[in-house]
DNA sequence: AAATTTATCGAAAGCGCTTTCGGTGAAATG
DNA sequence: CATTTCACCGAAAGCGCTTTCGATAAATTT
């Protein structure tokens, strides 16, 4: 506890001085610098950040926000790993992470609002929804800004590289001989979801595969429960397909799940390949094959796109596409003779 | 943007007569107090945090420090499901969350230090390490705080009644007809493995079975992999158990991992009923038989309780249990003939 | 009409820190 | 020896807000 006020006052040096020697300044002796540091530790000095914040104008803090239909929270697996790795990032540059909400103080606000409130010195948004009128309204803003998932013109940005994903999953399938390959997609509001589909569709295309009416469906926001639906109805189509490509991680065990109710087996019966990586997906059975994204490489590039732009206190806008990765498991293989 | 001082000129009050107007302050006059609040909302005023701060010596913030051996920070299912409740609650209230990191500006510091840098109004500490000291420097500190999943008489604490859950589990196993119940554990540094631990081995006593040797086995610190090693050994034992209480999920799927590679089945063979219910444990397959604990209640307490400490100013020593339930699932099954 | 309340407002100090700018004495320069 | 330079330090203003304590004019009471 205590204020630089007592350590002038234990030290005899004025406030000035004492704010310069723990700043480190060059214009203040190493004998007075070394007896206030002294001083500062034998108190157990620590600076108000609030204070500093109000002094500087530097608050030390980001603002992050989740925008994804399920209201999930830090519960979302995907989005969960790349906060995890773009806080690692943060930390080590001295930031603490703000977790917005949309009341404060019983006051209703904005996630600008309230960011502007906590004086945030940049936003990090791991956005699912396009069209989420908050998020226009964040990048719209002069705070700095990355978002994450999502394509935009008008921020930094960063996210997989989608199209690839779909295409590496298809070539996959195809190569274990499928050719009844049908995709279950996430919503084509989501920009990750509708580049999963266009990977999908010129994979196809590319092979010379057709893709047969209702192979290509909406499993909408990605849950567990949407990806078992959607392969219900792909299970009730006169000519079932024999592999399927998942949009996330999720529903694919959500599609896992319908196709062992119905009493198939997976790979032998129907093949299934899912998108993300997610903690689970090597524990479920069988082990899912899948897109893997790199979430470590995602959130610390984001961290660092934040960063760059904090400090030379000018936006940059780019667009940084993340390769991903196919991770083979038991959940795929070659099709029935 | 724009400050009090704006207002004040705008609107030709003085800054006080500003702020009280904003804070609804009764001695300024209703139609002055609307043309303030008018004049606020159309130049998107805010007030600055830091400055609310530093002069209320409030800061509406809430520190979350995570303690558990693997460092997996906010990937850790269980406790980020806890965080996730309590998030909900503390910002009904208007505070926000802030992350403790350990590195601030380069400079290195204790979870202390950062908090009382930032200057938090109370701590949340999630806690599996009881030795840990950097959990005892905090409960000892006179920050408000309480701390969830360990057990302490020196401050507010909230934990599942795991002695109960144990015994739940064992009875189950019991009732479905298995002699054979062994158990892998969690680390006994660990209160919750511990308390686990003793509901069983109450539950085994006063069911009058025993413990055969190598039957109650330390599967550390609950991840997957330790729990697949643990289940390894035990499946390794000259007389075969044939059922298994695991203490945690993960290390519960882990143990399902190393059932299947040797070639047995869950539960035909031999049944496993976790601890937990995280989020997979309805996923993998089979479904897991798990007590289930009350993250939802567990994080809304813990926040109540915290808040309850900052308002009134005084700190409160309370140690409140939380019930668990039984959940079965598909991985128990009634003992072969 | 005088005395007292009441309603409404503002000056000023304070929260803990940073930073500009000027001042002082000692060392270096001519 | 006079002058310039340099190293070191501090006064003071400012960051944006809250809160105490008076002050004033209007309303009420006697």
């Amino acid at each position: 506890m205590g204020t630089i006020y007592d350590l002038a006052k234990i030290t005899g040096f004025s406030i000035t001085t004492v704010s310069k020697a723990l700043n480190n300044y060059s214009d203040v002796s190493e004998k007075t610098k070394a007896k206030i540091v002294q001083a500062a530790a034998d108190m157990g000095y620590l600076p108000n950040a609030h204070a500093q914040s109000l002094s500087t104008k530097r608050s030390w803090t980001i603002g992050v926000m989740f925008s994804e239909a399920n209201e999930v929270g830090m519960m979302h697996p995907f989005f969960n790993a790349i906060i995890e790795s773009f806080r690692k990032a943060t930390e080590q540059q001295g930031y603490d992470l703000i977790f917005a909400s949309r009341n404060l103080r019983n006051r209703d606000m904005s996630y600008l609002e309230h960011f502007r409130h906590r004086a945030v010195d940049g936003i990090v948004v791991i956005c699912s929804d396009q069209m989420d009128k908050q998020v226009q309204e964040l990048i719209q803003s002069t705070i700095p800004i990355v978002v994450v998932d999502m394509d935009s013109s008008d921020c930094s940005v960063v996210f997989s590289d989608n199209l690839s994903g779909g295409t590496l999953a298809v070539n996959h399938l195809y190569e274990l001989g499928h050719r009844l390959i049908a995709h279950i997609a996430g919503d084509m509001t989501i920009d990750a979801g509708l580049a999963r589909i266009e990977g999908y569709k010129q994979a196809m295309d590319r092979i010379g595969l057709p893709i047969p009416d209702g192979y290509l469906i909406n499993g909408g926001f990605f849950s567990v429960e949407e990806g078992k639906q959607a392969m219900q109805t792909l299970l009730d189509l006169p000519k079932r397909p024999t592999a399927v490509f998942v949009a996330g991680d999720q529903m694919a065990i959500g599609a896992m799940e319908a196709i062992h109710e119905a009493g198939l087996h997976i790979p032998q019966d129907i093949s299934v390949i899912g998108y993300d990586d997610i903690e689970m997906s090597k524990y479920v059975t069988p082990k899912l094959t899948t897109v893997r994204q790199d979430t470590e490489r995602i959130g610390q590039h984001a961290a660092e796109l934040l960063i760059e732009q904090i400090v030379n206190k000018q936006r940059v806008m780019t667009t940084d596409i993340i390769p991903v990765e196919l991770i083979v498991r038991q959940s795929t293989g070659p099709v029935k003779a």
